[in-house]
RNA sequence: CGGGGCGUAGCGCAGUCCGGUUAGCGCACCUGCUUUGGGAGCAGGGGGUCGGAGGUUCAAAUCCUCUCGCCCCGACCA
C-alpha cells in the first residue's frame, strides 16, 4: 500500500478524551475515531489489524472442528424471554422496536438463537459434539462506556458455542477451548494469563478468564507460582483460623464514645483489627442478613451474592440497620440480634474473647466469644483476597496483578437447553437436554490490549503477526529520482514475495515520516535515504529494538523476506 | 444512577470570574518559494450557528434558566 493512496491519519497531538495508552494511540495512529460514546469507526488501518487478530481466531477455531456461521444481530423478544433473560439482562441489553411494535434485542451475546438453530435441527446423539461460532458485532449498553474500543458499546466478538450428549464430552471440547484460546493468545503475541473466574451473566460453573497483563487493566488478578491464578470475584486463600474457646473471659460492655470504625475502636480498645468481627446488614431483596467478618478483612460481595443465591445484593441505609439491630450504624454486632439471619466468613470460626459493636449507641462488646455469646446459621468463604495471602493450593504467598479480560470460557450445563426445550434422542430412544458450553474473545479488544503491552513514548510496536503491515518502506526524500526509485523496486520485489508493505511515498521531510512510521508501529522498517545509498546500501531497523542493520541494496529484497519469515517464527504457537 | 469536570475551526487550547473593537493562539489544511536523516523557514490564504433553546441587556462566548453531548471516579463485563 502507497501511503499516498490510504487513509492514515496520524495525529501529532493526544484528543483529550483519552486516557489509556491503547486508547490514545489508536486515535494517534489513525486506526480509530469516536462517533459517540463508546462507539467507534475504524479507520482502514484499524480494520487491517483487527482483521488480523480475526483470522488467527477463526484459524484456530476451525482447527478444533468449529463451524462458522453468522446469526443476526436482532433478534426477537421472545426468544430472551423465554430463557428469562429478557428480564434478567437489564439495561445492558440494547432495545429496539420494529414498526409493528414488536421487540427486538441488538444481541449481547447469542445462547438463545444457537439454542434455537440447534433444537430445530438437532435431533440424535449421533450428531454431537457440535461446535458453531460466529465473530460479529455485539451490542452492550454499557453503564460506563471506557478505554476506546476496551470498554465500548458496540464491539467485535467471536462468540462460540458447543453441545454434546454429556459433560464427559463437554469437558474434552472445554479443553480444546482453552488450548485453542492459548495458542490464539499466543500466536497475537500476547502475554497473557487463564485464570478461574466467576460466572456472571451467562451462567454456568466452571469458567476461565484469558486476562492480558496490562497496567490498565480493568480486572485485579491473584496467582501463585504453582500455577493457581483466579479474578478477584472468586480468588481463594488460606485462613489462619483462631483456636478454640479456651480461656474465654467474661462477657463485658464498654463505653466507646462515637467511635465507629474497625481503626477508632481497637486504638481506643488498645487491640488489634484482628480482634474485633464486623458486623455488616446486607439488604437481600427485601430482608436483612447480618455478614461477620474478621475486623481485618474485606467482605468479596461476589462471593457473598453466590452464597446467598442473588445478585441483588446491597448494604441496608443507616435507617434500616437501626430498625434492624435497634443500634446506629457503626455499632452492630452479633450478640443478642434477634429475627435476623447471621452468616459468617471463615475468619469468624472459633472467634473467642473479640471485639462486637453492641447494638446501641457508644457501645460495644469485649469479650465474645462464639457459641457463648452468639450463634451463626453458617460460615462461608467470603473474604476479599489480598496480595501476600496464602495459595490454596501450594501454601506459598499469592501475587496480584492487572489485566484485560481478553475472552472467557463456560461450561454452561443444561442452563439453556432444559428452559428451551433443546433435547436430542441417545442410543435407547431417551430424550435428554443438550449439555452446552461457550466461548468468547473480545476481538477489538485483543487489538488494545495488544496495544496496551506493546508501546513505548514513540508508539506502537506491532507484534509481526497482527502489525497492519508486515514492513514499512521509507525514502527519505521522494524528488530525489534514485532514493525514490530504489524505494518502489523494494516495494514492488516485497509485495511479490507476499509481504504486506506500507510504502511512505509522501513527499514530506524525512523528521515527520520517521516520526510516523514510529507511532504506526510497523516492526520492520526499511529506511532508503542518501547516507547508505552512497554506499551502494540501504537500512532495515527493527521497530522494537531500535537495531540498524546495513545491507546491500541488492541483497535487500531477499534479507527483509528473511527477517520477516524469522520474525513471524517467533510467534508460533 | 450518584459524585467531579468539560463543550470556542479537523486536533490541542486561551478568552468566560469582572458583558463592550472585526473571537484569538499553536498544530493541521491550501498556494508559492526555499529546505530535505528524527515533527523546517518565509510570504499569502481558507475554515467558527463560541454544543442547543430561551431569557436579561443599548450590547452576550462571557450573566440567568432549561436542555443536549463528552470525559473522569464508583456499582457492570468481552
Amino acid at each position: 500500500m502507497r501511503w499516498t493512496d490510504f487513509l492514515l491519519p496520524t495525529l501529532k497531538e493526544t484528543p483529550a478524551e483519552a486516557e489509556t495508552q491503547s486508547h490514545k494511540l489508536m486515535l494517534r495512529a489513525g486506526l480509530i475515531r469516536k462517533l459517540s460514546s463508546g462507539i467507534y469507526n475504524m479507520l482502514p488501518l484499524g480494520l487491517r489489524v483487527t482483521q488480523k487478530v480475526a483470522s488467527i481466531v477463526r484459524e484456530e477455531m476451525n482447527r478444533i472442528g468449529g463451524l462458522e456461521i453468522l446469526m443476526p444481530i436482532l433478534s426477537p423478544a421472545e426468544l430472551w424471554e423465554e430463557s428469562g433473560r429478557w428480564g434478567i439482562y437489564g439495561k445492558e441489553l440494547m432495545r429496539v422496536r420494529d414498526r409493528h411494535g414488536r421487540f427486538f434485542a441488538l444481541g449481547p451475546t447469542h445462547e438463545e438463537i444457537v439454542t434455537d438453530i440447534i433444537r430445530g435441527e438437532v435431533r440424535s446423539y449421533r450428531q454431537l459434539p457440535l461446535t458453531l461460532y460466529q465473530i460479529q458485532t455485539k451490542f452492550r449498553d454499557e453503564v460506563r462506556p471506557r478505554f476506546g474500543v476496551v470498554r465500548a458499546r458496540e464491539f467485535l466478538m467471536k462468540d462460540a458455542y458447543s453441545f454434546h450428549r454429556d459433560e464427559a464430552s463437554l469437558a474434552e471440547t472445554y479443553d480444546k477451548m482453552y488450548e485453542a484460546y492459548t495458542r490464539i493468545f499466543t500466536r497475537c503475541g500476547l502475554r497473557f494469563g487463564p485464570v478461574e473466574a466467576d460466572s456472571g451473566a451467562i451462567g454456568g460453573d466452571v469458567t476461565h478468564e484469558f486476562m492480558v497483563f496490562a497496567e490498565t487493566g480493568e480486572s485485579r488478578v491473584f496467582a501463585c507460582d504453582c500455577g493457581y491464578a483466579a479474578t478477584e470475584d472468586t480468588a481463594e486463600c488460606v485462613i489462619d483460623v483462631p483456636e478454640g474457646s479456651q480461656g474465654a473471659r467474661g462477657l463485658e460492655k464498654v463505653e466507646t464514645p462515637a467511635m465507629k470504625t474497625v481503626e477508632e475502636v481497637t486504638a481506643f480498645l488498645k487491640k488489634e483489627p484482628r480482634q474485633l468481627i464486623k458486623t455488616i446488614v446486607y439488604n437481600v431483596e427485601g430482608e436483612y442478613v447480618a455478614v461477620l467478618i474478621r475486623g481485618d478483612r474485606e467482605i468479596n460481595e461476589v462471593k457473598l451474592a453466590k452464597v446467598l443465591g442473588t445478585p441483588n445484593i446491597g448494604m441496608a441505609t443507616a435507617e434500616d440497620i437501626e430498625k434492624v439491630t435497634g443500634g446506629p450504624l457503626g455499632f452492630s454486632g452479633p450478640v443478642g440480634l434477634k429475627d435476623v439471619r447471621i452468616i459468617a466468613d471463615r475468619t469468624v470460626t472459633g472467634a473467642c474473647n473479640m471485639v462486637t459493636g453492641a447494638n446501641e449507641a457508644d457501645v460495644h462488646y469485649v469479650n465474645v466469644t462464639l457459641g457463648r455469646d452468639f450463634e451463626v446459621t453458617g460460615f462461608h468463604d467470603l473474604v476479599l483476597v489480598e496480595a501476600g495471602d496464602i495459595c490454596i493450593r501450594c501454601g506459598k504467598p499469592l501475587a496480584t496483578w492487572r489485566g484485560i479480560e481478553v475472552g472467557q470460557i463456560f461450561k454452561l450445563g443444561t442452563k439453556y437447553s432444559k428452559i428451551m426445550k433443546a433435547t436430542f434422542l441417545d442410543e435407547e430412544g431417551k430424550e435428554h437436554p443438550f449439555v452446552m458450553g461457550c466461548y468468547c474473545i473480545g476481538i477489538t479488544r485483543t487489538v488494545a490490549a495488544a496495544i496496551e503491552q506493546h508501546n513505548d513514548k514513540d508508539g506502537i510496536s506491532w507484534p509481526i503477526s497482527i502489525a497492519p503491515f508486515e514492513v514499512h518502506v521509507l525514502p527519505t526524500n521522494v524528488t530525489v529520482r534514485e532514493l525514490k526509485d530504489t524505494a518502489e523496486a523494494i516495494y514492488n520485489g516485497l509485495m511479490a514475495e507476499g509481504i504486506q508493505v506500507l510504502l511512505d511515498d509522501r513527499d514530506e521531510r524525512p523528521g515527520n515520516k520517521f516520526k510516523d512510521a514510529d507511532l504506526v508501529g510497523t516492526p520492520i522498517r526499511v529506511t532508503v535515504g542518501e547516507k547508505s545509498l552512497k554506499e551502494g546500501k540501504v537500512e532495515i531497523r527493527m521497530r522494537k529494538s531500535g537495531e540498524v542493520t546495513k545491507i546491500e541494496k541488492g541483497d535487500a529484497i531477499a534479507r527483509i523476506a528473511e527477517v520477516v519469515r524469522e520474525e513471524k517464527k517467533k510467534l508460533e504457537a
